[in-house]
DNA sequence: ATATGAGAGTCAAGCTGCTTTACTTAATGA
DNA sequence: TCATTAAGTAAAGCAGCTTGACTCTCATAT
């Protein structure tokens, strides 16, 4: 499949981020369908940033890539819609744990079904064996931009 | 190519994401190195937008997929950095004709150039079979997500 | 001729999500 | 015992956008 509609002379960065703001927007908008119209993108990113174990107001930013501040809105936002609770932290200190609450397990599950099934979707018009080709190479071209280092956080804006 | 680490098993969305913030940081930071800092990658997609004939803020405002008022924010600034000036608009009327002065045109090609030599290093790292494979997937992808009508804008945030 | 409305531009206020600055509190350890 | 370190929070500020309101210019209809 191809096209002679001039897409495939973009540039490769314009066509990776046009394929990447096509594939978020469908899987908000889906996500709002089932519900969660209150959780902007980053917030899943979050509820996979603290995990089963949950984390720290100032790991979250960490891996967030923002500050402990802005973290601690976002933990703030999510209290108060019920996807997670602070809680005194095991180990003490001023630490508090930020855990998910069973709706943030719940929403993790369908977000995880969504993407699945978009990218199913998306299989079936494009072909299996590109997408499983789109997936290799991706991951070549971000080892080949991070030098095999870490991988830095995703960030919402550009 | 692949890795052991763990990569490949990441989100399709979350890996187009990581790529696409990866390439623009390393575009942006060499865009900066030659002595390009204050532009963001936004100011060149108004570049593109303006093209060799200009445009007036309002056709920048629905090429970027903004209000006409951050159209005009967008024109001032880079009206402040010597990159466009406005015209009277030959149709007359109200209409103020942006268009890009010799210091824009430079920097579209010099753009161009950083875009190019990246997209070579990159070939070199992966494979220029592979890179050539990325750029016709990512074509197909984006029809199937825009069903072949038109593309929407790129924008910063997401 | 005159009125009406549409389109372009701009000023001003407001909003959102983030940062910077500054502070308090709790644990560590010299 | 006191200095240091780290977590959390509160407040102010900032960037980039939107919304609302307004003016100016032209086209069109009456």
């Amino acid at each position: 499949m191809n096209g002679d509609d001039g897409l495939d002379d973009l540039e490769l960065a314009f066509k990776l981020g046009l394929a990447f703001q096509l594939l978020i927007s469908e899987f908000t908008a889906r996500g709002a369908e089932a519900g969660y119209g209150d959780l902007r993108p980053v917030h899943g990113l979050a509820f996979q940033a603290l995990g089963a174990e949950g984390a720290t107001s100032s790991e979250l930013a960490q891996r967030l890539g923002v500050t402990k501040q802005a973290a601690g809105q976002i933990v703030d936002y999510l209290e108060r819609h019920g996807y997670v609770e602070r809680r005194p932290h095991p180990e003490g200190g001023r630490r508090k744990l930020v855990v998910l609450t069973s709706t943030a397990l719940v929403h993790l599950r369908v977000a995880g079904r969504i993407l699945q099934s978009l990218e199913a979707e998306l299989g079936d018009r494009i072909g299996a064996a590109e997408l499983g080709d789109l997936h290799a190479i991706l991951g070549d071209l971000i080892r080949a931009l991070t030098d095999g280092g870490p991988l830095p956080p995703l960030r919402p804006v550009w």
